[in-house]
RNA sequence: CGCAGGGUGGAGCAGUCUGGUAGCUCGUCAGGCUCAUAACCUGAAGGUCCCCGGUUCAAAUCCGGGCCCUGCACCCA
């Protein structure tokens, strides 16, 4: 069976995790969780960039070799990723066996194939920074003072035939509209197509950088950055093995909108033509996360630290809030202010106290078991339909990547379970000695625990753990492989069963 | 300059592709209820959908023009 494979970026060893390894992470373990539940066979896949100048560097500074660094950074990206409850597959690092061979494997057949050639580059070099400079580093038409010494110099490096994939690229983005989401990036990416590119230059000698993977055919450079970077997505899944058939084309590459153009909207496709393989059906683009309006970077220093919200609120609450705000591909601004208000409004007020007031009902009025559905009245059967109808609008949205509005809905169906309580009013019915209020009484309190079981079942993908704990409350279990089309049926299953006591899923918190 | 995104009741957003009662959450005001996490439920007020022009029986939505905000330095999802 085919399997739904679905990637991240692989994350830069060369930092600490921020909030957007986090969003991404947690974005694509939502998609993974809804198609596993959908009976779908899900490969998906994570990892860490190893290699590059940057650690190469930081790893000197440190006086450590590159390779310890990452296997210490690597720590921080796996234990945000348990944090998270991410349910990643598999976990590649670009220093492994597995991804060297087949870079150096699809290096040599580019090479053989003609797509990969020698030539010479001229330009400037600043010792001090290791690395050329562009036009656009002169300020005032002078390099600036602080580079120290710059020399003109030429340099042999290989370069990948990217211009002459150009006008196949075009028309294969013009004619596949769903292999950008969301589509206005894809006119983007058309716009930077309009002008020339230039062949990509891939290799860096070794005297400048030793810390990555020498070209099969000349050892005296390494491969830079996006011909080893890129071919994570299929060293990870056995490029050249047979198994390789079973998971390629990716579904999905989950990417940020900043290494959509060039990386994966352009050198991607066009390596990937050239060895021959298929387009990967949709790069997922989504777009950052601002603090307060402005951009969060390390050197303006007003980053979100998303492990504090999760230690201090729950990675369940964390991943509602990220995945109920931000549309996919827009920016969107993350502040305190706007997570305590959904914590303590969707979270504390709708849901947690519909679980509180519901096990309290049923502990008081129930003796802790879930009674007969026995009435159906037109309350009842109104319920049973907006169900219908939200379930559906629920499945449509998570297909469509529309998250925010998947969650939305659900809201509605917790509004509606709240508002039946009032029309019901269980704590009236309670005190009245009429055999007919009784199976009203116990058929509102079944009704409800029904409901409740179909809006967690249904909140799953975001909120496993709540899910799971729901479920658990109701006397029944939920498991991550189970069935959507089976448990988003309204059913009987849980009369009869043991609930547990009143409990605050969400306590609430002051600003 | 160019490119891209955005401009919708007090705040934050959806709706724009596929024209047809302007929707959601929060906030405000009034009322109800007491099972519940001072929670929940009901009702109300509040909008020239940035501006101008065009197409149309009909425009937030399509077309043309204009204004304003943001991003396109290193780092970075």
């Amino acid at each position: 069976m085919k399997h739904f494979y679905l990637t991240t970026a692989i994350d830069y060893a060369n930092g600490k995790p921020h909030m957007g390894h986090a969003y991404e992470k947690i974005l694509a373990d939502v998609i993974a969780r809804y198609q596993r539940l959908c009976g779908q066979k899900v490969h998906f896949l994570t990892g860490l960039d190893e290699h590059g100048q940057k650690v190469q560097q930081t790893a000197e500074k440190e006086g450590i070799t590159p390779q310890q660094l990452c296997d210490h950074v690597i720590l921080d990206f796996k234990n945000m990723c348990d944090l998270l409850h991410i349910s990643y597959n598999d976990y590649i690092r670009t220093t492994e066996r597995r991804h060297r061979a087949v870079v150096r494997d699809v290096l040599q057949k580019l090479f053989e194939k003609g797509d990969i050639y020698l030539s010479e580059y001229r330009g400037f070099y600043c010792p001090r920074l290791e690395q050329f400079l562009q036009k656009k580093d002169k300020v005032k038409g002078r390099w600036p003072e602080e580079l120290g010494e710059i020399i003109e110099i030429s340099e042999s490096n290989y370069f990948f035939r990217l211009s002459s994939y150009r006008p196949w690229l075009i028309s294969y983005i013009e004619e596949h509209p769903n292999f950008i989401f969301p589509r206005f990036r894809a006119r983007q990416v058309l716009e930077f197509l309009k002008t020339e590119v230039n062949d990509l230059c891939i290799s860096r000698p070794q005297e400048r950088l030793a810390w990555g993977i020498p070209l099969p055919f000349d050892e005296r450079y390494v491969t830079y950055v996006w011909f080893d970077a890129l071919l994570n997505y299929v060293s990870a899944i056995g490029y050249g093995e047979e198994r390789f058939e079973d998971y390629w084309p990716a579904n999905f590459h989950i990417i940020g909108k900043d290494i959509l153009t060039p990386a994966h909207a352009v050198y991607w496709p066009c390596m990937l033509k050239a060895m021959g393989l298929e387009m990967p059906k949709t790069l997922l683009v989504h777009g950052w996360w601002l603090a307060s309006g402005e951009k969060m970077s390390k050197s303006v220093g007003n980053v979100i630290r998303p492990l504090d919200y999760v230690r201090h609120y729950g990675a369940d609450a964390f991943r509602y809030f990220v995945m109920r705000e931000m549309m996919i591909g827009q920016d969107c601004d993350f502040s305190h202010e706007r997570f305590v208000a959904r914590y303590n409004g969707d979270l504390g007020n709708d849901l947690g106290n519909l679980v509180s007031r519901l096990l309290h009902m049923l502990q008081r009025y129930s003796h802790r078991i879930i009674p007969q559905m026995e009435l159906r009245e037109t309350e009842e059967r109104v319920l049973q339909q907006q169900w219908q109808d939200i379930s559906q609008k629920v499945s449509k949205f998570y297909r469509e990547l529309a998250i925010p509005m998947a969650l939305e809905s659900l809201w509605e169906m917790v509004r509606s379970l709240n508002r039946f309580a009032e029309i019901r009013a269980p704590w009236q019915l309670a005190k009245s000695s009429d055999g007919r209020d009784k199976k009203k009484l116990e058929t509102t309190l079944a009704i409800m625990a029904e409901g409740l079981r179909l809006v967690a079942t249904a909140l799953q993908p975001v909120m496993p753990k709540v899910s799971q704990f729901i479920c658990y409350a109701l006397g029944v279990s939920l498991a991550e492989d189970s069935d959507l089309s089976q448990d988003l049926v309204w059913s009987h299953r849980l009369v009869g069963h043991r609930v547990e006591g009143p409990m605050v899923l969400f306590p609430r918190v002051k600003m």
